[in-house]
Order: C-alpha cells, then sequence, then structure tokens
DNA sequence: GCGACTGTATGGTTTTCATCGAACACTCGG
DNA sequence: CCGAGTGTTCGATGAAAACCATACAGTCGC
C-alpha cells in the first residue's frame, strides 16, 4: 500500500526519465533542437554553470506547462540531464555524452551566427 | 543575353529558386532534415553521381505533389540545386557547400547509425 | 500537333505539435 | 498543518505541416 504520509515511509517526487544521447535516433535529436524554444533553452543552459538553473529560471515566452513539455523533448533526446534539488529540478547539459553521440551538432547550434 | 533555343520565343519553365546555404538559418536547416522522407532522399542523393538523379527517381512512399514540396523545401535550406535537363528535373546535393555554412551536420545525417 | 512523361500548383483533408488554463503533486519555511 | 513556490499532467484549442487527388504546364518523340 501506499505508505504516505504520516510519520514515515518517504514518498520522492518521480525521477525524470531520462535517454542517454546513444539510445537517440539522429531523427529525434533533429527534430529535438528544429524549434526555437528548445533553442533558446540549450543556448541559455550552455552559458550558464552545471546544475545551477531550475526550469523556471530560463527567459523563453511560454507558460510553465510547454516549458515542461519541452524539457521533455530535450530530455528524451540527450541533450538535458535533469535532478531534484528541493522544490526545483535543476539541468545540465549533457555536452560530452552529446557531442560523442552527434559530433559538431551542439556546436552548430551554440554558434549564434 | 539569354536567348535560348534557336531562335525564338522560348518559353522556359521556370527555374527553381535556390538558396546558397550561407543565407540559411539554421533553425530552417534543422528543420529540413528533422522529418523521414526529406533524410531518405538526401542520403539517397548523397549516393548517386552528380545530376543523375531525377525527383521522380527516389525510392520514397509519397505521391508527386507531396514529393515534389519535400524538394522546395530542401532547396530552400540549400540542401539541394536543381536543374531542368530535358522534361526531368535533376538534383545535386550541395555537399562542400552546405558543410562548409554547417560543419558536420550533412555528415551526421549521412552515416547510418 | 498528339500523347506520354515529368514536375508544379491548387484545394482540401488529416495529422502533428506547440500552447494555454486549470487541477494536481511535491518541497519547504513558518 | 498551512501556504507559497515549483513543476507535471490533463483536456482542449489553434496553427503548422504532410499528404493526396486533381488539374495544369513544359519537354520530347512520333
Amino acid at each position: 500500500m501506499t505508505q504516505r504520509g504520516t510519520s514515515r515511509g518517504s514518498s520522492h517526487r518521480v525521477a525524470p526519465e531520462h535517454t542517454h544521447p546513444d539510445d537517440v535516433p539522429v531523427l529525434t535529436a533533429l527534430a529535438a533542437l528544429a524549434d526555437p524554444v528548445r533553442i533558446a533553452l540549450v543556448r541559455e543552459l550552455a552559458g550558464s554553470p552545471v546544475w545551477t538553473r531550475s526550469c523556471g529560471s530560463f527567459d523563453v515566452p511560454v507558460g510553465k506547462a510547454a516549458l515542461s513539455h519541452h524539457f521533455s523533448v530535450l530530455r528524451a533526446a540527450g541533450l538535458v540531464e535533469q535532478r531534484d534539488e528541493g522544490p526545483k529540478r535543476v539541468n545540465r547539459l549533457r555536452r560530452e555524452e552529446f557531442d560523442t553521440r552527434f559530433p559538431g551538432l551542439l556546436a552548430l547550434v551554440l554558434r549564434e551566427d
């Protein structure tokens, strides 16, 4: 049963589902990056120290629901890793891993021409 | 000037509109490649000598109209160049130019993992 | 010129995707 | 325990994109 509440039994938040870049098809990676909001997220994330940015701290013109969905897509594409830290969910760009799987792709997105 | 034909009047087919890779935003390039049919076209085209493949010679599960549209997208993304040769329109993958603008991107799509 | 062949344009249908509002779940500080 | 803060889920909506069938426009061989 569910022990919840009263005195014990930890009931953590469900850990986000991650996909390793190695398990990501090219099409999925491209589709994930073919969106202006997600590109903004990746760029902003790339410009910040790891594990310092919570989901809500990004400057994108969409509501919470859409934002949550975008992060879900980025996770599924192996681009972002998330960890729960207190009430917030902090992010990390999977630079190395993703670049090993798709060499140069991240660099293309990050350079602002 | 352009007189074509032997001596008169010429009413050629409208030459397809091309966009040079240098004028293509990253988002457009990614969006163009984020489609299974277009990836198939690019791959098949990459495996053939230049100017040998007409639009209708590709093995993709879509009708003529959709096919024409896909080629239009590929042209706009600077991925494909087309030339009229008799009744058919033959294609060339813009390897060098595209790779100069988006280094490594084409390689990612062409390698079948 | 006629007819087969190739590709484009148009109109309409279906699907996909981004988005929002509202409800819910969890964490933490009073 | 309550309430503020953070993020996910659900249902619905709207826009974009893929697709097809048809009609049209060139090119070429006869």
